[in-house]
Order: C-alpha cells, then structure tokens, then sequence
DNA sequence: TTGTAGGCGTTATCAT
DNA sequence: ATGATAACGCCTACAA
C-alpha cells in the first residue's frame, strides 16, 4: 500500500492534521515543524491519494469532456485534436485533469455524462459540439451542474457560458468576398442542420445573399456527412444541376477536400471553373492542392478559452455567465477566382 | 448534496450495508428487500458516488493515458485520434473511464504520470508511444504499476505488455517493393530516433537494402520532425545531393504529404520521377495528390487492443506478459512506379 | 501552533 | 438475510 499521511505523521512524531496543514500550506504552522514534515515527505516520498483528497473536498479538480456522438466522424477531423490540445492546455495550466467517456450511441454518452456527473467523478463538463435540442445540456442544466459549451447554445443563449466564433458573420463575410468576386450561383455545403454551428453558417450565406440581392435558390444548400465523402456527395448532385454553381461554400475543410477531389475528377478546374471557400484552417487546408481558402477559426484558443471559463466558474461560485467569441480571419489560398462569367479580373495569392 | 445510500436506507427501512448489497447484486438477500430497495433507488434517483466507491475497493476504473511530449506535433497527426478512438472504445466495452493528463515539457508530463498513479487516480496506464531511455516507463516499472504500451518497448521486450505492429518487417517490405520496382537509390525519411518506431523502421530499410545487395548510403537517411514541414524540409537536402534518390520510403503520411508537395513545387512528377511510399495510411493518403501508396497500420486497433490488455491485466492479477502484433497491409496507391533507368514497366493502380 | 475527532460515501467484515 | 462497525485516506472544525 502507498505511504499516507499517517505515516508521514508517525516519522515527523506529529499528528496527521499537521502533515495535512504543511501539505495544504497552511500559513499556522511553526517552521521547525514544517520543516520536520517536510523533511519525512521526502523521505517517504509521499504523495497524496487524490480519490481520498476528492472526497474530502468534495471536488475532484477534473474535468469532464463530451464529444458529439458521431464518434468515428468526429475522431477523423483535425478539428477535434486541435480543441482538445487547447482543452488540456487549459486545464494543465491550472492542474485540472481531463476525463472522457464516449460511447457510440447517443444513449450511451448519456449514460456516461451521468455517471461522471451523479458520481462526482467530475467537478465540471465541457460539451465540444452544440446541437438543437440536446437531452445532455438539458441534464446538465437541470442539476444545475456546472458546464460550458463550444459552440453557440440554440437556446438560452444569454444563460449558458459558452465560447463560440462568430459562425454567423464568418460565413456572411465569406459569401460576400464570392459575391465580390462575381459569383452569383453560390452553393453552401455543410452538415446537419442539427448542429447549430451549420444553421449559423447557413443563417450567414442566406444573409449575405440577400443583402446582395442575389437570388436563394434552395437547390443549393446541400447537407451531408461531414466528410470528405460528404463533400464528393454534395458535388455530384451539385453539379448536375440545370445551372451548376460556380462557387461553393463549404462548412468545415474535410468536406471541401472532398469537394476538391470530386470536382477533380470531372474536370473541372480550381479556382478558373469554379471556386470552394471553406471552414476551420485545419492542417489539410494547406496541404490540398490547390490550397484551400478558407476561414482561420483559432481552434485551439476555442478549447483553451473553454477550459479557462469552466475553472473560473468552479473557482468562483458566482462568476457571471460569459459569452466568449473567438475571433476568426479569411486565409486566402488557391481556391477562389473570379467568376467567369463576370468581368472582374482574377485574383491572386 | 446529492442522495446518498444512506438517504436509500432511511426510505426503505434497511440499513445501509443492504443498500450497498442490492446495488451490488449480492445473492444473499431476499426478493422481498431487494425490491423494496430498488423502489427507493428509483424514487430518489441514486446514483453511487464513484470517488467514494473508488476510495473504499482501491480501484477507480479509469485509465491513465500518457502522450507523447510534442504534444502539439502530435496532435497533428491524424494517427492520434484513431488510436484514441480505439482506447476509448475498448474501455468504454468495460465501463472503463479515460483521464488524460498532458503537460509540454517532459518534466511536466512525468509529473503528470506521478499524479495519476501515486494520487490512486488510476489503475492503469497506457503510454502512447515509445521512445528510448523513457524515464516514466522506469517510474511505471519501480512502482510495478500496470502499464502496457503501445509501439514496442527500446528493452525488456519480453517484460512488458505491449501493442505494436511489426514495423520492421512493414518497413521491409516496402523497401523490397520498392526495390522490386527498379530503384536502387532509396531515401529514408523518418522522425526522431528516439523513437522506437523509427529505430525499427530504419532497421527494415536496412535490412531490405542489405538483402538486395543494394548500396546503403548514410546520405540517403533523413531524420526530421514528423510533420509536412519535416517532410519538406528532408526534400530539399536530399534532391540537391549529387545523385538524388529516385525513391523515398517515408515514416509518416504527414511527412509523406511534406514530401509530395515538395517535390511537386520543384516539378519533380510523381510517380515518373520519383516514387513515394509512407506508413499508417491515415485519412490523408488517400486524399492527397496523387494519392499515397502507405501501409496500413490498424491504428484503431493498436488502441483497442491496449485498453482490452490492460483491464485484462488488472482484473487478472497475474495475467501472462503479452505482445500483440497487429497486422499490417500495404496499400498501393498512385505514388510509386518503376525506376526510370530500369527496364521494368510502369505499375498501374 | 498543534492534536483530537468526526465526516466525506462506499464497501467489507463481523456478528446476529 | 440483515445490521453494526470499521475501514479507505484525507480534511477541518473544535479543542487544547
């Protein structure tokens, strides 16, 4: 068995509550005896038994993580390691731990969520996706746990803390700089209308294409896999239309990889025919050939700011409800041109 | 606070230790109790304390997972993801939870591991790589705590439990088939070789060369981080070498990503001029241009195969001291073609 | 400044 | 079959 207090306590010839007070740094204490504990720590090597600590206290200094249930998908975009880097980041910082439960279906993420919660194995939860209606935010709201979302809630905005890009504005910014460069059959590729990050990103291009008096047509806002099989789906039912877009907006660069491939295959060229924009800077981004225009989200300051806020709300009981927006940026690569039925001039980088 | 079995105890009239059994399923007691128990479990909405459960049997059921030091270079890589995948699937098959803890000096980490497993936070560990002279696996071994790896181990490879595929014979392999291509000029580009990965892949390129009576030139042996910059970077130096390869076998598809594109911007045609083969086949190969000839390595089940071991290990005292070899296959893509100064003909795919 | 004692929520060992 | 009671290792009033 691991050397505890208690022996610490029976080498230093002192009481246990004392070894807990030099451990804890308790400002009353003599240094003489501090220096005796501490000398019996080193000398046992000691270390505490933080399931014993939590119990104690009442709080475990971990925290509890939520993927979205499309498991196997979301393991695939380098999104989630990048949140996850800034998660543990965060939490490092302050030495929290990071505890997951995953589980393929909904109901078992449930069933995990539960049992980290109810069993106290976590102080606190952060949710890495946002979607409508989500029986787990309500749990979680319902005991009055303490959480924070990466995304925008679909409800509730003003009452859960959350940190978020500004999907909306990106993606309206986005269809803009394609309607500035002349496109006006502009198709949005993303995924379920179940996410909210999509219906932001849908919400945005509806904008901006009104604002620009430039027709919807329903025909192209297409919804898949959030994959690069999604984005070659999203193609070839695209392209076969009567009038084909010229310019795709895509929500998240897996898919446009796919849209890039598949447009490829048929020949038709990038940015001259046809021009992608798309979502997240991930690494593949500027691996693809061409390079990828797309929208630099700060991924990482996503997970980082997430598990900051999670702590200071733990630390203070009553810290305010935040709504963290993190900024996002145009990277311009190799991906759009102008249309060419219009006669702006093509633009390079 | 939350309902405890005492609150259990108190509405169903039974002491606590009952409680505990009915919720342990313990056969001895009746039917009548039993149910009069699980009335009350419902009505008050249970749910057990794990810290407290996990204080009183000395076992959390959770798992440690230890990453690798260049956190962030490795968070790149889609390898990771997949193996975390597997990881938490195998556990989650056992009600088994995963707490990471991450840090990014290697001081940081092994502080990290000492937390874990003297803290009693979990009962087992599972490192995420393996690289020569780790002093956490020392710490793991002196504290006999139960660990398995996954790559395979610099020494004791008999001593320790581990998942791995059999690189040296992967990397073998390619290097015939490379070989059996026409190319007699054949680079290596790997990472680091403190990682045993690398060690054992250069040894089968080695030894593939050796077999083949084919000149082995140390110029030819590139070691750089594992990543496109890695990639690139090992391009330049190797194509301005008098006699340039006209073959790369590469220890990553992100390294391998580095290379193509290299190669491309110096309008090196491939696989006209120059063959590329790479290893773990992630989500990249197939979607670069042209597409990767790699190897696959089952990264899903390098992960899943680890967890399965460990709680083996830790539900069986003395479990025997395993080593799983997960297979591999290669995958032949577009990247490689008969040597240009052979008489072999160029092979499809 | 230090020690004593009780409690955190379970489980496990005794009795009964 | 069930109930006290004592751990598990730590923290924290309260007392001295």
């Amino acid at each position: 068995m691991a050397v505890t207090i208690k022996d610490v306590a029976k080498l230093a010839n002192v009481s246990p509550s004392t070894v807990s007070r030099v451990i804890a740094n308790n400002p009353r204490i003599s240094e003489k005896t501090k220096e005796i504990v501490n000398k019996a720590l080193k000398e046992l090597g000691y270390h505490p038994n933080m399931i014993a600590r939590s119990l104690a206290i009442q709080s475990t200094e971990t925290i509890g993580l939520v993927m979205p249930s499309s498991n196997g998908i979301v393991f695939q975009n380098p999104f989630f390691p990048t949140v996850l880097r800034g998660l543990s980041e965060g939490a490092h910082d302050r030495q929290f731990g990071l505890h997951m439960t995953t589980g393929k279906t909904e109901e078992e993420i449930y069933e995990g969520v539960r049992q980290m919660v109810h069993g106290g194995r976590v102080d606190g939860v952060i949710l890495l996706y946002s979607k409508v209606d989500d029986p787990i935010l309500t749990y979680l709201q319902d005991n009055s746990f303490p959480f924070v979302v990466i995304g925008k809630p679909f409800t509730q905005v003003e009452q859960i803390t959350h940190v978020d890009n500004d999907n909306y504005r990106a993606s309206k910014e986005v269809t803009n700089y394609l309607i500035g460069l002349g496109h006006k059959r502009i198709a949005f590729v993303g995924g379920d209308l179940n996410q909210v990050v999509t219906i932001e990103r849908v919400l945005g291009y509806e904008s901006a294409l009104r604002e620009a008096g430039v027709e919807f047509n329903d025909e192209y806002l297409m919804h898949e896999d959030c994959t690069t099989e999604g984005g070659r789906q999203a193609v070839k039912e695209l392209m076969h239309l009567a009038h084909p877009p010229t310019a795709f907006v895509v929500a998240d660069d897996l898919m446009a990889l796919g849209v890039l491939n598949t447009l490829n295959e048929m020949n038709i060229r990038i940015p001259d025919d046809v021009s992608v924009i798309s979502f997240n800077n991930t690494l593949l981004a500027e691996m693809s050939r061409p390079p990828l225009t797309t929208v630099e989200i700060n991924t990482f300051d996503l997970g980082f700011q997430a598990t900051k806020s999670l702590i200071q709300m733990l630390e203070n009981k009553n810290e305010p409800i935040k709504r963290i927006i993190i900024p996002h940026k145009l990277i311009v690569r190799g991906t759009c041109g102008a249309a060419k039925d219009s006669n702006i001039v093509k633009t390079g980088d």
